[in-house]
DNA sequence: TTTTGATATTTGATGCAACAAAAAAGTTTA
DNA sequence: TAAACTTTTTTGTTGCATCAAATATCAAAA
């Protein structure tokens, strides 16, 4: 069937390139759709067609293709009909699920994170904090969501699995547009703050159960909040009515 | 940007159609490539081209690019050089990863199938037992590996979560390649068949919390054989040395 | 023999056109 | 007015040509 490659490259003396990144039109449009999504920017049942994302990305129809059908691959599309992309509404059990598996994961990344976390690292989360704080304290509550995200995936990257932090991200990813049109209700709270001072506290501390325990919390406080807004915003945003 | 789509569709009287299912030279060629992918049929090194993987599964090269691009977003294969893509070996550490993150999602699936499994389901699940101990018995390995993974599956499949299910494929997916010529060692051991009972005996007791440690076990023990195979293997299917 | 460099081949990325299917718009009819 | 039909437009799919970059091949030089 295929050939299987056998070679094994010399190592250079001086070693340096670090392998030069990718970067290709269909992986630019993928990252930019992939970050409207997380961020929200998409409102739920925002119909995309392939022409419009090319043009939107000043791409030709083949790279959007390209970021479109992976998305749809990893659920932040979804075919709503033969011919018809849309950004996915999240129901109740959907939110049900994945917040089930959020825990799973998140908890795991958490926990693994103790391990190798550094003095830096705490310091970075700190920092981070401080700008949540400032975003609810005076209303940029796209701040508060972006570093609210950073504050996670800095403590989940640190876990040193790559492939579960692009699981979760795939999470995040599903979640990002049921945010849109939220931001103040849903940043307005301020429960989810205590819940990173004992996260921090417990990366300081090393103790995995802490952080865990800290990251489930948040998890579930922003569930509830979640929850009850997809209820009342129904007619805006909701699932359409059948 | 994009419009939203307004409208709500009317529900069918009946309700019917259960949405007719993709169909697309792109999806069969996805969905082709995965299951020699999951399956082990493709050796680790083998690199991929578009024309190659094009000509066996008789598409052009556009249905070719779509699978190939949508795999290596999920990590079925991996990008080893500005124009290679090969089936990824699976190193100790990515092994550890992986199993990590089943032992956390296969366990929360295990466990919510105790709430939605039906005596039919038990029952099928009976039968691919016996499949998995006829096939021990006459050295039918393939055999064991296919009842395997569908033994597992349809507990999983019951938890009624469906991108967990989706998740856990991945992971099934990033394993297959490794147990490529790894069958009858692999496959020989029956120390998986005592969890899989014990397994059953859960469901049938809507034992949550036993469901999950059978499985849980069984994953370890799989890690166990292969982790030791990985290392024994090395000069033929390892990763090369640089 | 090994190394170096030039040449030929292969490769993925990208754009685009043709096509059939679907949707939308418009028109006619009851 | 609404239903049924027709026409027009839009859409995703697919194949393919082009191009630059990477690879493989091979011959000359050391």
């Amino acid at each position: 069937m295929f050939a299987a490659s056998k070679k094994g490259k010399e190592a250079l003396p001086g070693d340096l390139a670090p392998i030069g990144r990718h970067s290709s039109l269909g992986e630019s449009a993928y990252a930019a759709l992939k970050d409207s999504l997380i961020r929200g920017a998409l409102q739920p049942g925002t119909k995309l067609t392939l022409r419009s994302v090319a043009q939107v990305l000043e791409v030709s129809t083949t790279p959007a293709r390209d970021a479109i059908t992976r998305l749809i691959g990893e659920g932040g599309l979804i075919n709503a009909g033969p011919k018809t992309v849309i950004v996915p509404y999240l129901s109740l059990p959907d939110l049900d699920e994945i917040t089930a598996i959020r825990l799973s994961l998140e908890g795991l990344a958490a926990e693994q994170s103790t391990n190798h976390v550094t003095e830096a690292d705490i310091h970075e989360l700190e920092e981070l904090q401080q700008r949540i704080n400032r975003g609810l304290d005076e209303g940029r509550y796209t701040d508060v969501l972006d570093a609210n995200k950073d504050f996670h995936f800095l403590i989940y990257r640190r876990s040193g699995m790559r492939r579960l932090v692009t699981i979760i991200e795939s999470l995040w990813l599903r979640m990002g547009p049921a945010f849109n049109g939220l931001y103040p209700e849903f940043a307005q709270s301020r429960t989810g703050v205590s819940n990173h001072l004992w996260a921090l506290r417990g990366l300081q501390d090393r103790d995995p159960a802490a952080v865990r325990a800290a990251i489930e919390n948040d998890i579930r406080s922003g569930y509830r909040r979640l929850s009850s807004q997809l209820g009342a915003a129904g007619d805006q945003q909701g699932e359409p009515v059948t």
